[in-house]
Formats: structure tokens, sequence, C-alpha cells
RNA sequence: GGGCCGGUGGGGUAGCUUGGUAACCUUCAGCGUUUGGGACGCUGUACCCCCGGUUCAAAUCCGGGCCGGCCCA
């Protein structure tokens, strides 16, 4: 018995999460630590979630005038200093090659941090006329930011998978559009796919991205009350187009410079999605993401094993038919209670019991992940039956996400209440702002927290938490830090 | 960036104080018996993180490094 739980989790999410997150990545067999510091192995359970995010996301590029294509993973330093704002924002943190086999190079080549300076002048190329915008580029690939912070599978490592996207535009409103459709496009997915509600805003002055005017993210709230920024789109203005001359000749025959954008998701979304929805069980997925939906746990003796198998291959078959992923663990060697806990650990939404009793009442006993909660269904109606049970396995997650989400938004007028509410509980804080950094700094000081997004609009605000009204009302235009005139809602937050 | 803790078969640990034969649980592979919440028996499986030092002798002591986790800025 003593040993028993040594092949599950052991720690606990809620008074030990970093080790619980590092146990649940590594005995669901996401990843593996890479030898060198800041660097992890995907396995394949960890990559087929990537790729099944991937899919969803990419389709929605692709039906909103996206085409994928690939640059190079390094960059000319001449390339990476036109745009100024991109040499100091990520110099500090730029892997160099320095030299090719044994011989120095003439120019030193960075490992791309993010791709603007290397795309952005091809855009300058392929763009001649108002006709060739705007142009929307994508690129599914793996960067490289060498920060000095301890490793955490997902959430911070050197190199990390992406898309990135770059596009130009005629106008301001046009790049406007874009920066919004794929913002709105992330936020879908966190919540359609993986089951998170998020906030969508943008970020105050000093987070922005390197060179743009406007950086705009959604938000994700994890259990330990740490915001996760979850995806950014970003709207650059004209600095970028003018600094690799990005311009156009327009309907006049003038020539214009263009606008552009870049939006970027990354495997944190992974992150989140285990963060967030995962127990001390092991791994908990959404079913638009499993590798396996379903599981068919067949239970026999040596008298029925043959019609129990008969009658769960069926099933199996049957699910496949109906496009379900469905898995039959006919393993002799293991019994039942060991593969519970197995596809338990390994995050499988959805269970099937089909045992002698099943058989005999044409029946199937089904599980839900996260809860354990158990039905009997009729066999006879089994593939309807189990796009309910995953549907209802989604609604529980994101049910259970929402809860947390909506708790933890609250209102508060006073500095003191800042520190003491974000220590208290952590989660979010809304306050009137002036939109100075100092008074940003001001709580950043005192408690490690700071702004994470200002509100678009009101539909920043999750629906659920408006019924809550009264205790989310701010009924101060003062900012709460200065005593200056307000001209933002300010949402502070811990971060990952 | 500062501090603390850790690294021993695939996973989890003991051994280290007091230097000398690496022990236990589990997994894994094979065979047999089992099978409604982590079954059982037998058999098999070791670069003690790396480099250097001290020593007749280092998992153990000393120095440096690498990797991970936690706390603080």
């Amino acid at each position: 018995m003593s040993g028993e739980q040594e092949l599950g989790i052991t720690e606990s999410k809620e008074y030990n999460t970093g080790e619980w997150y590092a146990e649940v990545v590594q005995k669901a067999k996401l990843a593996d630590y890479a030898p060198m510091g800041g660097f992890i192995v995907t396995r394949p359970r960890g990559y087929e979630l990537w790729e099944r995010l991937q899919d969803h996301l990419d389709g929605w590029f692709k039906e909103t005038g996206v085409t994928n294509s690939y640059f190079p993973l390094f960059i000319p330093e001449s390339y990476l200093e036109q745009e100024k704002d991109i040499v100091e924002g990520f110099d500090p943190e730029v892997a160099w090659v320095t030299h090719g086999g044994h011989d120095e190079l003439e120019e030193r080549l960075a490992v791309r941090p993010t791709s603007e300076s290397i795309i952005t002048p091809f855009i300058s190329d392929w763009v001649r006329s108002h006709r060739d915008l705007p142009m929307r580029l994508n690129q599914w690939a793996s960067v490289v930011r060498w920060e000095a912070t301890e490793t955490k599978p997902f959430f911070r490592t050197k190199e990390f998978l992406w898309q990135e996207g770059h596009t130009a535009h005629a106008t301001n409103e046009g790049a406007w559009d874009e920066v919004m459709t794929r913002l709105d496009q992330y936020a879908k997915l966190y919540e359609d796919v993986l089951a998170i509600p998020v906030l969508r805003g943008s970020k105050p002055e000093h987070d922005k991205f390197p060179g743009a005017d406007t950086t705009t993210s959604v938000e994700a709230l994890m259990p330990d009350g740490k915001s996760v920024q979850g995806g950014t789109s970003h709207h650059l203005g004209q600095s970028f187009a003018e600094a690799y001359d990005v311009t156009f000749t327009d309907e006049d025959e003038d020539e214009q410079t263009a606008y552009t954008t870049s939006w970027g998701l990354s495997w944190r979304a992974l992150g989140a999605l285990i963060m967030t929805h995962s127990d001390d069980q092991g791994l908990v997925l959404p079913p638009a993401l499993a590798p396996e939906q379903v599981v068919i746990v067949p239970i026999y003796n040596d008298e029925n094993r043959e019609e129990v198998m008969q009658y769960s291959s069926e099933i199996a078959a049957e699910l496949q038919e109906a496009g379900v992923r469905v898995h039959l663990d006919d393993r002799d060697e293991r019994n039942p209670g060991f593969k519970f806990n197995e596809w338990e650990l390994n995050g499988v939404p959805v269970r099937f019991e089909i045992g002698g009793y099943e058989v005999e009442d044409e029946e199937v006993t089904v599980v839900h992940r996260p809860d354990g909660e158990e039905v009997v269904e009729d066999r006879a109606d089994i593939a309807d039956a189990v796009e309910e049970h995953l549907d209802a396995v989604f609604d529980k997650l994101y049910a259970a996400a929402e809860e947390n989400l909506v708790e933890n938004v609250r209102a508060v007028e006073d500095v003191n209440e800042i520190l003491g509410t974000i220590g208290q509980h952590g989660g979010y804080v809304k306050t009137p702002w002036c939109g100075d950094d100092a008074c940003e700094e001001a709580v950043k000081e005192k408690v490690h927290a700071e702004i994470v997004l200002v509100p678009m609009d009101d539909e920043a605000v999750p629906e659920a938490q408006l019924d809550d009204g009264e205790a989310l009302e701010l009924e101060s235009d003062e900012c709460t830090m200065c005593g200056e005139p307000a001209e933002e809602i300010a949402y502070f937050a811990k971060t990952y």
C-alpha cells in the first residue's frame, strides 16, 4: 500500500502549486526537462495538445485571410537593429550565433526572439500597391528569449513554440480591425476550446510590445490567484513600416506608409490549461484537445470475458464511426482499478466502464473525469449520449473556471486596500487610474502585483460579474494612487 | 539578482553525521495465477548529476560547476 501513490500525483495543487504542476506535467507524460536549464522536451502527449490547439487556431486564421509562411531562425544583426525599440526591448535576452563551424561570422546572427525584423523587410518588398494590402502572414515557429528565470514547463522556457502573425494594412482602421480580430480569436480559443474564460484589455505603456502603439491581450486567472497573459495582439502603428520601409501606392498614385500589426499565442496556453483544470488526481483535459475523449475500461472475469470484450469493441467501433476519439483499454495484465487511476492521471474526459452488469442490462456506465459523476446510459443511443457527456464535461470545466474568475475580480478605491486585497485573495483588483506609471509603481513595489490590463470597454467584464453589481461598481473618478482625475480603469494582479 | 533545500536503477526513498559490501518500495520485461478503484508469486534489470581535491579507500568529506524546487527583490 505504501508505494501505490508514487505512480500518481503526490503533491497538493492547493498547498504546493509549483511542485504539483511540475509533477502533473511529468507524470502525465506531457514534457520532461531538457539537460540545459530553461528548455523542455515536449513528449508526444504534450505535443498532441499543441497540435490540436494549432488545428483550431490555424483554421480560424485561414478563414480570415491569413496565409502561413516560414522565415529563418536567424536574423542578421543589422536587420534587428533597424527598429530601435526592438533592439532595446529584446537585447538583454537575445541569443547570438557568432561562429559557423570554426570560423567567426562577419555579422552576428540573432536567434529570433520574435520575427518582425526579418518579416517586415520582406513585406516591404512584396507590397507595391494598395491592391497588395492587406497582407497577412503567419508562421508557426519557436523563438528564443534568454531569460535567467526558473523553468516552468510551458509557462517559462527559453525556447517556446508559438505562432506569430504579421500583417500590413492601408489604413489605421484596417490595422485596428486586424488587432481585434486576432484578439477575439485568442479569446475564442481560450473560452471555447480550453474552457477558460478570459478578460480582454490593453497593456499599460511600459508593458507594451517594444515599438507598438498598443498592445492588447487576453488574460486568464489561474487558481492560485495569478494572471496569465494568454495571447497578445499588437497595433504597431507606422513605426515598423517606417523603419523597414513598408510603403505602397494608393488609388491616387500617392505613396503611403502602411500600418502593421503582429500577434502571437504560445504554448503557454497549454500551461494555463494544465494549471486551470487539473487536480490532485492528475491532468484534466477538455474534450476538444484530449488525445482520447473516451476510454473504455472493460471489467471481466474468466466466465464473461468474451462477451464483455465483444460488447466493448462494438461500442468502441460505433463511437469511432461517430467521430469520437475512443480508446479501448484491453490490456489483460492490468486490473480495472489501475486503469481508472491511470486514465484519470492522463486526463481523459470521459470513461466508460463496461462489465458483466452493463452487458446484461444493455447499458454503459459513463464517468466524468472532472468530478467522478457516474451515469448509466442505454447501449442503444450511446453515440448520441456521448456527445452530451463530452459537452457536459466541457461545461463543468468552464463553469469552475468562470466561478474562479468572477469571485476574484474586486473593486477597490483605496491604496492600502489594493495591497491587502491582492495579498489576501490574489485575483484582479480594479481601480480608477490616472494612467501614470509612477502610480502603478507605487503598488508594484509593495505587493509584486502590476497592472495586467486596462479593459477596452465594458465587454471586458465577464457577464456573470454584472449580476454582482454593487461590489464591482467604481464610484470614484479619481486615481486611487494619486488623486488626480482617473483616465482609465486598471486591473492589478500578480502575474506568472 | 539574493537566500534556502535537493540530485542515488524508469518513479519514490534509505545510506552521508562516524569514508570501506549500495538497501527498500514501486515501475518495467518474461512466465503463471488474477481482474467492479492502483492484485499476487517466481525470475531479470545500477553512469550513486558532472569535474577536480583529500585518502590505501569517496554515494559519504572539501572546492567548483550543472540541473530542479521553494522563498525574497
